[in-house]
DNA sequence: GCCGTTTTCGGCCCGACTGTTTTCAGTCG
């Protein structure tokens, strides 16, 4: 290794230079660089958890970093204290961080991506690098070539890395939420089946209802641990068993799924479950709060540091009721304040699936659903709404005047479900709409929507969207960051601007439930709640086997802590009218 | 490096599993 200081600088200050720091994500994924740096390093391992914890905390914060500094109220993110913040602060007004580039200084590029393998951290990562390792292809070539033999890495442990590195090229698109479901419930059948199961549930991501769900984890509660574990790998599916022992075991499915199955005798699910339900944020804060209490939580239960007594928590009220707090919500479990607010006893109230009263946002054949105007409506009924308003797309060939005919005499022979006839129209690149007002005059709600350029710059996309909210004809912006899943990115907008739009004009901001989108994402959410932004929860089903997806709208709000008053159809529909600005035509 | 019902110092979540230098470091959730 005969690379000098100054060239291993460069190297720092290369890989400091090359990232752009724009959204949250972006400054998250530097700080937990900068904690794998850390351990390498050798540092205090409670240095590196600091970075960790911080990005942590970034990722979950309702707003842009770089918005934050600039009001001087950075360290209100959990995680961020005075060093990091000064650091961030020399970030955002140069570009780069001196002590970063130092940090990263020798540290070849590779590591940082090698860290993504399953199975491989710093330790490993650095050895890697060192036996020559440039990136992760350069590593598989390694690996079949036998070009890493002698370089202290044993047969095992190469064919470990083989099956990391294939782990993770398998799953470079994380599971949806109904694909995630799906998984869960047909293993779950599978280990109910053997009868060895008192209780089982997904835990982890799933349970917390994130939008994307990398491994799927199982809890269940057996008196014959052995044997159900033994039954685990023999689920459909199952392509090989990873690792297992007396009370956990982990396959990996054919599709590239990890599943990771934790048991408990059932006296203690209740700590199993909550230690595997997560987050882990959330419980490395919960569990620093036992110990000041004089207890000490884990997966085996509540120990009483006194005595040595385990306390039995077969539930997790009861792990939440030894430290005298609310039992938060799983939603709500990503340690962004929910455990001050258990605490304080004022976690909110948060919206239901049930409270919901009509579905905003929905499609038919006359745009571009699957299903007739009549079929979605009686669909729509079936589930139980007391309302709906059909917004197809504004096709500027559309006959609306004929559509219309149909809306209304649908809406003269149903009695069970009032309609509402509305539009979704296109917002322009320049902040036009689609068709004429003199058009959308004639319906009685618009949905304004982002369908093309998704890529304008920051300035522009929000004139676009302050010029939509400004048009009368316009209730309120539909999937506002326009991301779908594991395809597009978000776009880029002042959020507080559109917000304070929002209020300025009593327009709504849409949580779009189709799981593609989750749009509003749960963040914004967040902040539209702080903000007393309006809410409104939609299916945007183009079929009517569509119309339950809103409920992962439901979830969504839930993680942003939204209550039933924040979401404006919970109301009933006279109440929905008034508050949405319907313009009926009666 | 963060943080405060032990509040500006002195702690920092906890256990399971793997591979192996067979007593522990590394990794994970």
């Amino acid at each position: 290794m005969g690379r000098g200081t100054r060239d291993e600088a460069a190297e720092g200050s290369r890989r400091m230079s090359q990232r752009r720091i724009e959204t949250n994500q972006d400054l998250a994924e530097l700080l937990s660089d900068v904690a794998v740096a850390y351990k390498i390093r050798g540092r205090n391992r409670f240095e590196a958890q600091a970075y960790e914890s911080a990005a942590a905390g970034v990722e979950h914060a309702t707003r842009n970093a770089r918005e934050l500094w600039q009001q001087g109220t950075l360290t209100e993110i959990p995680g961020i204290g005075k060093g990091i913040a000064g650091y961030l602060e020399e970030l955002f007004r140069s570009g780069h961080v001196r002590h970063f580039e130092e940090v990263f200084a020798g540290i070849p590029e590779a590591v940082f991506d090698l860290v993504k393998i399953p199975g491989v951290g710093p330790a490993t990562a650095q050895k890697l690098a060192g036996a020559g390792v440039e990136d992760l292809r350069d590593l598989e070539m390694k690996i079949t070539s036998g070009g890493l033999a002698g370089k202290g890495f044993s047969a095992k442990a190469l064919e470990k890395l083989g099956s990391g590195l294939g782990e993770l090229q398998r799953r470079s698109g994380r599971l949806l939420l109904p694909a995630a479901e799906r998984l869960a419930a047909e293993l779950l059948v599978h280990l109910r089946g053997s009868g060895l199961v008192v209780a089982a549930e997904a835990a982890g991501s799933l349970r917390r209802r994130v939008a994307t769900i990398g491994d799927l984890d199982l809890a269940a509660a057996s008196e014959r641990p052995a044997d159900l574990i033994a039954h685990f790998a023999t689920a459909p599916g199952v392509a090989r068993l990873i690792e297992s022992g007396p009370s956990a075991a982990s396959v990996t499915l054919h599709s590239g799924v990890r599943v990771d199955l934790l048991t408990a005798p059932p006296h203690n699910y209740g700590a199993l479950l909550h230690h595997f339900t997560g987050s882990k944020q959330h419980n490395i804060h919960l569990r620093a709060i036992a110990r000041q209490r004089g207890l000490s939580i884990s997966e085996l239960g509540v120990l009483r540091l006194a005595d040595g007594v385990v306390l039995p928590a077969a539930t997790e009220d009861e792990v939440y009721d030894l430290l005298e707090m609310q039992t938060p919500p799983p939603e709500l479990r990503e340690d962004s304040g929910e455990i001050e607010a258990a605490l304080a006893h004022t976690l909110p109230q948060l919206i239901e699936a049930a409270a919901i009263r009509g579905d905003c946002h929905t499609h038919t054949r006359w745009s571009d659903g699957a299903n007739s105007m009549a079929e979605m409506v009686a669909a729509c009924g079936a589930l139980g709404r007391s309302y709906m308003v059909i917004t197809d797309h504004s096709y500027p060939n559309l006959d609306f005047a004929a559509r219309s005919r149909e809306l209304d005499a649908l809406r003269a022979s149903n009695r069970g479900i009032r309609l509402i006839d509305g539009l979704e129209v296109n917002i322009t690149s320049e902040g036009g709409l689609q068709v004429p007002d003199a058009i959308l005059s004639r319906h009685e709600y618009c949905i304004g929507s982002i369908h093309s350029s998704f890529r304008q710059p920051r300035e522009e996309m929000t004139a676009r969207l302050l010029s939509a909210l400004a048009n009368p004809n316009i209730n309120g912006i539909a999937h506002p960051t326009g991301r779908l899943i594991n395809q597009r990115e978000g776009i880029d907008a002042d959020w507080g601007a559109v917000m304070a739009a929002c209020l300025r004009h009593d327009k709504f901001l849409e949580i779009d439930g189709w799981p593609d989108r989750l749009d509003l994402p749960d963040g914004l959410v967040r902040e539209a709640v702080r903000r007393g932004v309006k809410l409104v929860i939609d299916s945007d089903a183009h079929a009517t086997d569509q119309l339950p997806a809103l409920r992962y709208g439901v979830e969504v709000a839930r993680r942003g802590w939204a209550g039933a008053a924040n979401v404006l159809n919970t109301l009933p529909y006279e109440q929905f009218v008034q508050e949405a600005h319907v313009r009926l035509r009666d």
